[in-house]
DNA sequence: AAGTGTGAACTTTTTCACAGCT
DNA sequence: AGCTGTGAAAAAGTTCACACTT
């Protein structure tokens, strides 16, 4: 049980084990090994007792862990069980699809505002959420608190990075093409595309041939 | 100059490289020194000469990288080079938005045919693609090639994988919730969910305060 | 008897530092 | 003179193996 900085692989797998954990709970499994959770995890059962260990003493010597519970700690853990606002940077395709979906809320993440450069589309309302300037956003982040922001402009994603750091947000998801990183170790930014993602399994076969 | 297996964090870093290098390019950046890029990339300069090592001799001493010739022979060395035919698993909001997407096709990926299991599906046409039932499946890969597979369906995740690897599919996206593994060396699965990325987000806000 | 939690051993990855090419 | 490519050193991460608890 430590309080130190928790390996970045580590935090990655911490979030699957508790996915896999939800996924299990719905099928009315109440309780498993770390062999077997491990196993479902596609990880070897000393590293998920390890990983675990970051959290806290979670399971029962000679039994193992319940799922209700170890998925409570996880979740605790993560920051999962707060409510989260976040705010949308750019009506791509992508950003009105998010949106519009459902699942983000549901698991605790709000929009609260949503920000574009062009002008035909400020003032619209996309599911409750209004569409704002970017240049306005200071008025926004005075009114409301904001804890992370998305980035789905595939036009300029630096200017509206800039826009968020300098209201001092601190959590970014980048979903644009162009990664975005920044020095400052106070802000974490995570990048992802669904190419980058398509070109892992590019490499994987092209090298399996 | 190797061929061993690469690490999955070198193939993660080359994929960054790869595309902040495009979009250097569409700066009009020419050439660049290891630390420059290295900067851009959030690693150590070191790193990145490292990973370009796996790759080949691409610098030239003293001088640097040609944005231009560096990214095509990432671009050959991740398989991006060639084109990569794709099928949907499951109609669902996010199946659909990315079957009427274009930048996937515009980076060579293409969605050959999509499956869900809700009859009322069956038979649809999006943006070009057909659905076909999941069961039907063995007749669709015995008329295209299908490289790679990306599920989308929150109802039944695993029946979908199952169908799929039932198929020699050795390429498997999974934007579900339900994270998927298999023990399978032959087969590559990444699993991404937005609530996924951003619960790293969450967790970094929580111990930043 | 069974399975967790964890030091210690081992493996992998990252960083350093410099030889060598342009 | 400057910057790459890479062995060697350092750091980090993973796995083993077993003491310990139920």
């Amino acid at each position: 049980m430590k309080i130190k900085n928790l390996p970045e692989n580590t935090l990655h797998r911490l979030v699957i084990y508790l996915n896999v954990l939800e996924s299990m709970e719905r099928k009315k499994i109440e309780s498993i090994s770390s062999e077997d959770l491990a196993r479902r995890c596609g990880v070897n059962p000393a590293q998920l007792r390890k990983d675990l260990s970051y959290v806290g003493n979670l399971g029962t010597k000679g039994v193992g862990y319940s799922v209700k519970s170890l998925k409570f700690s996880l979740k605790k853990f993560l920051g999962r069980t707060e409510e989260w606002n976040l705010v949308l940077g750019g009506l791509s395709p992508l950003g009105e699809f998010l949106l519009n979906n459902r699942d983000i809320q549901k698991e605790g993440f709000y929009f609260m505002a949503a920000f574009d450069t062009r002008e035909e589309n400020i003032g619209k309302v996309i599911n409750g959420v209004s569409i704002y300037n970017l240049d306005q956003i200071s008025y926004v982040t005075k009114a409301i608190r904001v804890d992370m922001a998305i980035i789905t402009s595939e036009d300029k994603p630096e200017e509206y990075l800039e826009a968020f750091l300098s209201q001092k947000i601190k959590a970014i998801l980048n979903l644009t093409s162009t990664p975005l990183f920044t020095e400052d170790q106070d802000i974490k930014i995570e990048n992802f595309s669904f190419p980058m993602a398509l070109t892992k399994l590019s490499f994987f076969l092209k090298n399996s041939r």
